[in-house]
DNA sequence: AACTGTCTCGAAAACGTTTTCGTGTTGAAA
DNA sequence: TTTCAACACGAAAACGTTTTCGAGACAGTT
C-alpha cells in the first residue's frame, strides 16, 4: 500500500526544494530543462497528483457544487440531477447531492454544513416544510456570505437569486385547455395543498382555463391531497361518485393513481375517462396506456441551473461583475400519448 | 455582504493570539474563564464556523464519501443513493454522487479526480463498459492507496474489497420456480447480454430452475437484449410468435415493456400471459396491472454499503485494524402483485 | 530570597499547495 | 578587472485550522 506522494517527498528524494518541484511540474521556465525533466519523470513514476484539498484551501475554491432536492424518489428530481451533473462535469465541477426529505431542519443542516467552505455554490428546490413555514433565513444567510444560490422549480419570491422555473400556471392552463378542446366540460383536478408553490400555480392555471371557457369551477371535483396515505381513496371517491369526463393531475403519481383507480372501477382509459398528467417521468411513459402529460424537462432545468451557477462563480472574481439576478423559464411541452382521446 | 470570519480575524479584533481563540472556542481549560467567554461571545456574534476545507487538510479526512452509479434513471440506483444518504448523514458524512453513464472513461475520470484527497472512500457499481472490458486498474489503484472501496450490485471477483450484493442467481431461480409452480412450462426470458454480471447470474438462476424441474431450456424464448433501441420489436416477436405462457424479465424496464407489448397484442395479463419482473421499482408498483417482482431492496443495499464503508473509515486509524473484506448478501423477496395468476 | 507550581497565554509546526521575492552563480560586456 | 544581466533555484508567506511546547507572571512554600 503506497500512500499518495506529496511535493515535499519528491523534493526530499530529489534533493531540491518544494518550490522547484512545484514549478517543474507546472513547466515553469524558471527551472532548467534538466531539472524539469528529472522531476517530471519522478512524479510520473510515483503517480503524483496534487492534493485537491490543499488546492481548495489555497484557491478558496472547491470546484464543487451542491444540489439539494426534497426527494430523490420523484423522477423529476433525478432528471434534474442528471442535467446538473452533465454540465458540472463538463466544466470540471463535482456535484454533492443532498436530500432534504421535505424537511426544513434537514435543509438547514445541510446548507450550514456545506456553506463553510466545502462547496462553491448551491442549487436547490425548497422542501415542502420550508415552503409551509416560509422561513428562508438559512438561504439568505448563505447568499449574504457571498455564496451564489440558484433555485429551481419550487422557488419563492421572498429570496433574490437566480431561478429556473417553468410557467406552471400556463402549462396547467394548456393541459386544461387541451381537455376542453376535446369537448370535456367536467374536468376533475388532482392537486396538492396550496402551500406547495407549484401545486398552487397549477391549480390557478386550471381554474383560469375553465373560466376563460365559461365553465364553472366545481369544487367537488377538485381534490387537494395532503399526504399520500389515503389519497387512493380520495381518487376512488372522485371517479366513482362525481364521474368526471376527464382528470388533470398535477404530478405523475397522482396521474398514474387515477389510471389505476379507473382500471379498478372498470373505466376504460381513454374511452370512458381521459387523464392528463404533469412531469414527464418514466412512469407516464411506461404505463399502459401511456399517459398524456406536460413535459417539465428536468434535464434542461438542471443544465440551465448549473450553467447559471457556474457562470456566476467564474465571473464573480471579476471586479466589476454585478449582474442582475435572472429568472429563466424553461418551456414545457404537452406530450400526447394514449390516456386522452 | 459579510464574508466568513476566521480565527485570525477574531484574534486580531480581540487582540489575542490565534491559539487562544481556537482553544477558547473548544472550551479548553488552558484559557481563563474570562477570555473564553469573551471569545465565544464574539464568535457567536459574528457567526463563526470553522472552515471545513482547512479542517480536512489538517485531519486528512473530508467526511465525504462518493457513490458512483452507472445511471440515475434506473430507479434501483436512486433507492441505493437514498439509503447511502441516510446512513451517511446520520454519521456526519456528505455524499458526492457521480454518474458514469455506463462509460468506462467517465468512471475512471471520476475516480481519479476524487481520489486525490477530495473524499474518504468510494461506493460503486460498475458500468457496463467496465464490465465488458474487465479493466479494473483504476479501482485497484485507489485501493492500493489505502482508500476503502465498497462495491455493490454490479461487482467483480477480480477485485478484493467489501461488497454488497444480492444472490441474483437464487432470486432468479425463485422467480422462475414461482412461475413453474403456477403450472407454466413455456417460460420466456428477457435478459441482458452476458457481460453484465447480474444479467448473467439471473439467466443462470432461470436455467437452473428449469433444469431442476425437467423442463428443457428453449433458446428460442430467451431474448438477450443489447441496447434498448429495438428491444420492443424483439419482445413483440417473442410474444406473438413463440407465445410463452409466462415471461421472466431481469429488470423493470423489460418487464413493463413486456406488459405493454402484451396489451398491444391484445393479450390479457395475467389471464393470457403472466409476467414477473426484477427490481422493485416505482414502475412495477404503479403500472396496471401492478407487476409481480423480485424486490432488490436498494435502500438496504445502500445503507449496508454506507455502514461498511464508514466502519472501515473509522476503524482504520486503529493500529491493529486489519479486518478481512466481507461480502454481504441482502436478501430478496418476491412481491406478488397482479401480473401473475 | 530562592524555589516550586499553577495559571494563562503565545509561538510555531503541521497539513499540501502556489507564488513572490530574494540570492548566488555564471558568462559576457565594458 | 569590474559590472550587469540572465539563469536556476530556495526561503517564506499564504490559505485556516489544531496542537504541542515553552514561557512569563504570580502566589505560595521553604
Amino acid at each position: 500500500m503506497k500512500r499518495k506522494v506529496t511535493l515535499k517527498q519528491i523534493a526530499k528524494e530529489l534533493d531540491v526544494s518544494i518550490s522547484t518541484v512545484s514549478k517543474s511540474l507546472r513547466n515553469s521556465l524558471e527551472i532548467s530543462e534538466d531539472t524539469r525533466q528529472k522531476v517530471q519523470a519522478f512524479a510520473k513514476l510515483y503517480n503524483y497528483k496534487p492534493n485537491n484539498i490543499a488546492l481548495s484551501l489555497k484557491n478558496k475554491k472547491t470546484k464543487t457544487i451542491c444540489i439539494i432536492i426534497p426527494e430523490i424518489i420523484h423522477h423529476f428530481f433525478t432528471t434534474v440531477i442528471s442535467g446538473v451533473e452533465h454540465v458540472a462535469n463538463e466544466k470540471g465541477y463535482n456535484v454533492i447531492v443532498c436530500l432534504s426529505d421535505e424537511s426544513f431542519d434537514k435543509e438547514v443542516i445541510n446548507m450550514e454544513m456545506l456553506a463553510n467552505g466545502s462547496i462553491d455554490g448551491f442549487i436547490l428546490s425548497l422542501s415542502k416544510e420550508t415552503q409551509a413555514k416560509k422561513d428562508f433565513h438559512h438561504i439568505t444567510e448563505v447568499i449574504n456570505q457571498g455564496m451564489p444560490v440558484v433555485m429551481f422549480d419550487r422557488v419563492t419570491n421572498d429570496i433574490l437569486c437566480d431561478k429556473v422555473i417553468i410557467d406552471d400556471s400556463l402549462a396547467a392552463f394548456n393541459a386544461t385547455q387541451f381537455l376542453i378542446d376535446k369537448g370535456f366540460k367536467k374536468i376533475g383536478l388532482l392537486t396538492t395543498v396550496d402551500y406547495v408553490s407549484v401545486g398552487k400555480l397549477r391549480t390557478e392555471g386550471y381554474t383560469k382555463a375553465l373560466l376563460l371557457n365559461d365553465i364553472k369551477v366545481d369544487y367537488n371535483i377538485i381534490v387537494k391531497i395532503e399526504d399520500t396515505e389515503y389519497f387512493e381513496n380520495q381518487v376512488t371517491e372522485l371517479l366513482s361518485n362525481q364521474k368526471p369526463e376527464a382528470v388533470f393531475a398535477v404530478n405523475e403519481i397522482f396521474a398514474v393513481t387515477a389510471l389505476k383507480v379507473a382500471h379498478k372501477l372498470g373505466l376504460k382509459v381513454p374511452q370512458d375517462i381521459s387523464i392528463i398528467g404533469f412531469t414527464d417521468g418514466i412512469i407516464s411513459k411506461y404505463s399502459s396506456p401511456a399517459i398524456t402529460t406536460i413535459s417539465q424537462n428536468g434535464i434542461k432545468m438542471g443544465e440551465k441551473a448549473a450553467r447559471m451557477l457556474i457562470e456566476r462563480l467564474e465571473n464573480e472574481e471579476l471586479e466589476d461583475y454585478e449582474e442582475q439576478y435572472k429568472t429563466e423559464v424553461i418551456e414545457t411541452e404537452l406530450i400526447q400519448r394514449e390516456s386522452t382521446t
